[in-house]
DNA sequence: CTGAAACACTGATCTAAGTTATATTTTCTT
DNA sequence: AAGAAAATATAACTTAGATCAGTGTTTCAG
């Protein structure tokens, strides 16, 4: 592996968002040497549910689904991992088989990471193993909420809800707009939600005549964000 | 606090299973003279939904529903914290303030570890910290998994896969029955899997009388192990 | 021991959202 | 550029499970 290459650790697009930000440039090229760096195009698999997970993925670019499948075929997404998170940790972490399918959703640059060396920066760099701890965390807040909100809260506030995550995760302002950088199907979306594709493309539809949000192609604006915080109905 | 006293951390009844099970004396006993034990009884809240988290809780005995409430006073159990287990470091961890509430479900024994000490601890014991790790990420896992069961299942194959889990973590086999040692009542597993309190009844009543469930006063017995699997149509 | 809550259960409606079906548009593939 | 495949959209129908209403049964405080 090359040496401040453009694929090296400190080099790395997102160098100052994941689990390493806080590493020092030796410490960084110690892991630079160690992991493996790899692209995946639009729809390809990192890993399949059901198999033994090896490593971590450290994703520098791109987005990538989380997919659990049920045992009748049908889909969940259960997390989206975009560009400086980490991936594949919490089955790794906890010695299960992966329970859930990563796919790209587009071009991706990702770097993966033998779980004996992860282990090994983790049990010596304490920042590392915070900022781990600090992830899944987040992640963990994110999926109770969820899971509440599933019980909760009816389709057209759910929808309201992750229009706003993905405002947060994923918006850019434009103008007097949110622009979503994730392109994301309808099918997605509903499985994002526990609902039906039909079901959600009729909110959808209602939201748009609302004046709410806005489609160029499959570019998605939220345009009225105040409106959307009132249907989602939010806690305290 | 007394050194060796009942409420040590070097006594503790449940000194083998959580995040502190590979430290030795000296550490067990440095972290025992920085936490406050504590009781409390059945029905008293340990920490309110939408207050700042000061630290963490560590159980040694008794077991603590966390209850997250939505904004129309409907409410859902996200989380059950049993004797070894550790409460409240979700919140602290990301520097929220607590999501959910945390009421003991029975007379229990806590003791709160403060949050500048609990990080120190951290910092200074990869042990301590892979340990949380693998916490947060089992938890996360079983978070996930309800998230997708929610979402593909109904009522009666989310019932008997909360009734695994109860088994999985609260049974004890006794002749050949598994008997569930955590009281719940019919309200609480509905909001653990998502439904109404009718609707969980109806089926309880259903279980019943397929012999696959059996009651003695509010204690829970398993008889059938095998047909709850079929009927929760588990994922391979 | 007693009266009031809290809990358990049952039945009758009602409705949000799933399902099925079909048409149209967009996006890939060759 | 044409044809196939995937995604979007709408409407009609069905249903799982929520809600409402009422009765029996524990539990527990005083």
């Amino acid at each position: 592996m090359k040496k401040n290459g453009r694929t090296s650790c400190e080099n790395c697009e997102s160098r100052s968002e994941g689990i390493f930000c806080d590493l020092n440039l030796p410490e960084l090229s110690n892991i630079s040497e160690h992991k493996i760096f790899n692209t995946f195009k639009k729809g390809q698999t990192l890993f399949v549910q059901g198999t033994h997970p090896f490593g971590i993925y450290c994703v520098s670019k791109g987005n990538i689904k989380l997919t659990k499948t049920g045992p009748d075929g049908k889909e969940t997404i259960v997390r989206i991992i975009h560009g400086g998170d980490i991936l594949g940790h919490r089955s790794l972490f906890c010695d299960d088989d992966h329970m859930a399918t990563a796919t790209a959703m587009e071009d991706t640059e990702v770097c993966f990471i033998d779980k004996k060396f992860i282990l090994k920066v983790i049990e010596e760099n304490p920042t590392v193993a915070l900022h781990v701890i600090n992830k899944l965390s987040r992640d963990m807040g994110a999926a109770e909420k969820k899971l509440s909100s599933l019980h909760q809260k009816n389709v057209r506030e759910r929808l309201a809800e992750l229009l706003l995550s993905l405002k947060a995760t994923h918006g850019v302002k434009v103008d007097n707009r949110w622009k979503i950088e994730l392109k994301l199907t309808r099918e997605e979306m509903a499985t994002m939600i526990g609902t039906a594709n039909e079901t959600l493309i009729r909110f959808m539809t209602e939201f748009k005549d609302a004046g709410i949000i806005e489609q160029d192609g499959k570019i998605l604006f939220i345009k009225d964000e105040k409106e959307l915080v009132n249907w989602a109905n939010l806690d305290y």
